[in-house]
DNA sequence: CTATACTATGTAAGCGCTTTCAGAAAACGC
DNA sequence: GCGTTTTCTGAAAGCGCTTACATAGTATAG
């Protein structure tokens, strides 16, 4: 820190008027002569002042800070989940604030983000546990919910995508164009919302066409490629015929192309591979992967939007469900 | 925010001391009673106190946060730096403001990110120009320089990668082992400082095996899959020779892929293929990605603890070199 | 047993702002 | 013109903390 750091007392004195004149100026909060504050202006300009954060924020009880709690900073999915809540927070003129929770130890020493620190959290699945939710909940913290239902059934909002209907669609295009009849599905991690939405998603799809479902067809992916990787090898080994295979996200896609490639089944020849969220690198795979988009940017942005509106005092609708889109490429068998 | 927070003053009542001793017990920033310690700290859980971040920074003139600046917050490359960094952050036990700088209107009322709201500031390329770089500097605080080398010769640190000898040893690969002699170079974005680099790398192995160098090689790829792949059009369209290309990031090798496969030549048996990064799904290409390996993760990491040294006062050194590493796959034309 | 040094705690002065409250000056109504 | 509203401005009270500074009690030394 510099000697001393130029404060609004300077300002004020180089313009002539009072620091709360000044207050005014910065914040617009009432009249001032114009004269006045063009003064002012030149004397912030010159002076290269700038509010300090802090003091502001103490006198004022606003952070103009949200606050983002997700389990990982990295991830194809997040990737897209950041960069729109990041657009809509800047759009909304406030500060990103973010904290990361996985592998953080138990005895962290004070709680990262909440009202001491943040106007608002953007809570994504599983990062925050039910009890510290329901606190919140109950001070009348703004929190808005990502990909994940209101634990013990609060009314927190919640933007998510519709995960169900998604699969069904992605599950039936495998059975009706492609023939296809013995579909594994690779679940997500353990409680994970979007992987059990899209679970029955093709439980539906199977009964709409009177397939049987086979429970050895049903895998431990975990959205993560390399453990689809090695179920699926597993799979194999155990000599378990099928002929598609619906990997719940994009990631276990690619461990499910490469175990495959390995065995030299051909893709999608031999076997049908479909994904789920559309990400970045779904086009750039060998085969295209035919997946479902899910709009994970415009998640976040929305989830920024209601979360800024609640912080303003507006009511917000408490569940907002984003649209798929089932995206055709050549992991399925069709032609680009 | 609840009618009345929970403040220092509810603890010191509760637990029948001063706010003072609360602070100390808080911040172990002198010797407290072992009893009265105790006392302090059950108050302190049964009234669910948290310290509020804004009181606390304009007190002690800390923000234990740190910013990070960068050009945008997706991108395959930012998402290893970014981990890196948060990693390095909650390691330090600091908070992590992150702005981008991409599309941000000229009229931004307030400078985002300084001495008004972190502790030092984490700055990657081009992201902040050099009048605010210098002005940071002659006050004092605490910026790191993310590949990119500090304006005027400011001694500001910077920790960045070792680019143009890894750009080398991949050229001379292409040279030595695969027999290439037409190698066409895809150059970053204007004025960045990694591809400069990289190009005088693939010069001095040009050089060092006698290939005179031919200008139209060399195309701009700006890091960007579409450019890149748009720029390999048109040199197929001109029916210039060339046996290899280095795409100078691996983004832009999946242009280049995409624009070779539609053309009908074959990589790498026609024209080999090599990439700088290896990025994430540098191996999930077909063929699998040649590239140099950048150990961005360690590069945000690092960054953090120099920073934080620099925040503790202690000094650095003032440029931090991490190595690259040739990573052999088959898009040179090896076998897997 | 007095001088000296800690140890443990409280008191109070800010940190740099926002925001009431109040008052002066200017504009307005009739 | 005189009362009334409106516009503009300043004084001052905090916001919730940290941190000198002061003080009382308790060891330790000689």
């Amino acid at each position: 820190m510099p000697p001393t750091r130029t404060t609004i007392a300077d300002v004020a004195n180089r313009s002539g008027v009072s620091i709360a004149t000044v207050s005014r100026v910065l914040n617009g909060t009432a009249p001032v002569d114009t004269d006045t504050a063009k003064r002012v202006r030149s004397a912030i300009t010159a002076l290269n002042y700038v509010p300090h954060a802090a003091a502001r924020t103490l006198a004022s009880h606003r952070t103009d800070t949200i606050g983002l709690l997700l389990p990982e900073i990295s991830g194809a999915f997040f990737q897209p989940m950041l960069r729109g809540v990041e657009a809509g927070v800047s759009e909304a003129g406030f500060d990103l604030l973010i904290h990361t929770t996985q592998a953080r130890p138990e005895n962290a020493p004070r709680r990262p983000l909440g009202e001491h620190n943040t106007d608002g959290l953007l809570v994504f699945t599983e990062s925050l546990d039910a009890k510290e939710l329901t606190r919140l909940y109950s001070i009348g913290f703004p929190v808005v919910l990502l990909h994940q239902a209101p634990p013990n059934s609060l009314k927190i909002p919640v933007v998510t995508i519709e995960n169900q209907s998604g699969a069904q669609a992605i599950v039936e295009h495998l059975i009706k164009t492609h023939h296809c009849r013995r579909i594994v599905f690779l679940q997500g991690p353990e409680g994970h919302e979007d992987s059990t939405w899209r679970e029955k998603g093709y439980h539906l799809a199977l009964d709409a066409y009177g397939i049987s479902f086979d429970p050895s067809l049903i895998l431990r992916g975990n959205f993560d490629r390399d453990i689809a990787r090695a179920s699926v090898e597993h799979l194999l080994a155990d000599r378990v015929k099928f002929d598609a295979v619906f990997t719940g996200d994009d990631e276990s896609a690619i461990g499910v192309l490469l175990a495959l490639r390995q065995a030299g089944r051909r893709v999608p020849e031999e076997i049908a591979i479909v994904g789920f969220d559309d990400s970045l690198f779904a086009n750039t795979l060998l085969p295209p992967l035919t997946t479902v988009r899910a709009p994970t940017e415009q998640v976040g942005k929305e989830a920024v939007r209601q979360l800024v509106r609640i912080i303003q005092g507006e009511k917000v609708e408490s569940r907002l469900v984003l649209s798929t889109e089932l995206t055709i490429r050549q992991s399925c068998g069709c032609q680009g």
